[in-house]
DNA sequence: CCGAATTTTCAATAATTATTGAAAATATAT
DNA sequence: ATATATTTTCAATAATTATTGAAAATTCGG
């Protein structure tokens, strides 16, 4: 498979990976763009590249700006801006997780707080199952919280080799 | 808070929740009402508590029970169809990881095996970055897949239990 | 400060995805 | 077998989300 080809499948799959997760198919698409770029590029050549209009591309940077995935880049003697994404994939995950989890785990754990203290008798089944499932979840919510903070400060050597030896 | 009214905020943060992970709010928002739910419940339960039509209830039923996370009830004596959620978060957790592996996680991996194998030089820059992340992101991908299979291998107290240690 | 280059905004539009509801299919009791 | 209850399908429609493109705002060199 040539390059452009091959350039092609990576961004379209990334893309459509994207949408899997909420997020937005040309967002996933001019990050891909850019995880490949050895250079760092302009809105124009990414419009080229990815056929998109320039309003689109402009949202999306910043978007990816908000997530801590892409940043400005200032080349001396141009005046167009230039954009790079960071290029370690592990702290592009890590980055991920830490949006995430602060996005929706968090608010979750807290809305599942005020729920556990739902009024009425736990002898009535709808409360006593309410509760149970509310509280199960905050559980195992909590637990992930934790182990995401961890993961987040950790290094991608030391994550590989614990989870190799504890996940055998 | 009343039980009412708790309810009514679990199931609609659940389901906006499912949005952020590609999951429709329908879907979810059933899964949410049956995993609270002490009995099963007929169509015309959930239609009724969530006001949707039978059309949509009926064919997010249908994939829930595709994604394994409910399952039909016979009950003696009725002629209508009942359905329940599994209740150990712990093992609906597992199911869900298990189904996004084997949906998005292993075609992605196959995928990016082929495009590793671009052709060119890489001392071309371009080859060699795009080469390089692809075989970046592979690394990290298998190991995660790894790691995802024992998990969903795991009891949940053993998981807890190890992660704390582990992570503390 | 002026003017050209560049970036940003956002109302309009397009594309996608979810939902309805009624008709068709299926199941079951008598 | 027939009538009735129940489930399933799916074309039509609604709702949501993404994208465009042109106007406005900003930046920056001279």
């Amino acid at each position: 498979m040539k390059l452009t080809e091959a350039k092609q499948h990576f961004i379209s799959s990334w893309g459509a990976f994207g949408t899997h997760w909420g997020i937005n198919r040309t967002m996933a698409q001019i990050h891909a763009l850019l995880l490949i770029s050895p250079d760092p590029l302009t809105q124009d050549d990414m419009m080229e590249e990815l056929n998109i209009s320039r309003g689109n591309t402009n949202m999306n940077i910043r978007e990816l700006i908000n997530w801590g995935l892409v940043e400005r880049v200032l080349l001396s003697g141009e005046r167009k801006e230039y954009f790079t994404a960071e290029k370690d994939i592990w702290k592009v995950v890590k980055q991920i997780v830490k949006e995430r989890k602060k996005r929706e785990l968090e608010p979750m754990l807290q809305l599942l707080d005020k729920l556990e203290a739902v009024e009425g008798d736990k002898r009535d089944k709808h409360v006593k199952t309410f509760v149970d499932t509310v509280s199960s979840i905050k559980k195992l919510g909590k637990q992930a919280d934790k182990t995401l903070d961890t993961m987040i400060k950790a290094e991608e050597s030391w994550f590989v080799s614990s989870l190799m030896k504890m996940f055998k």
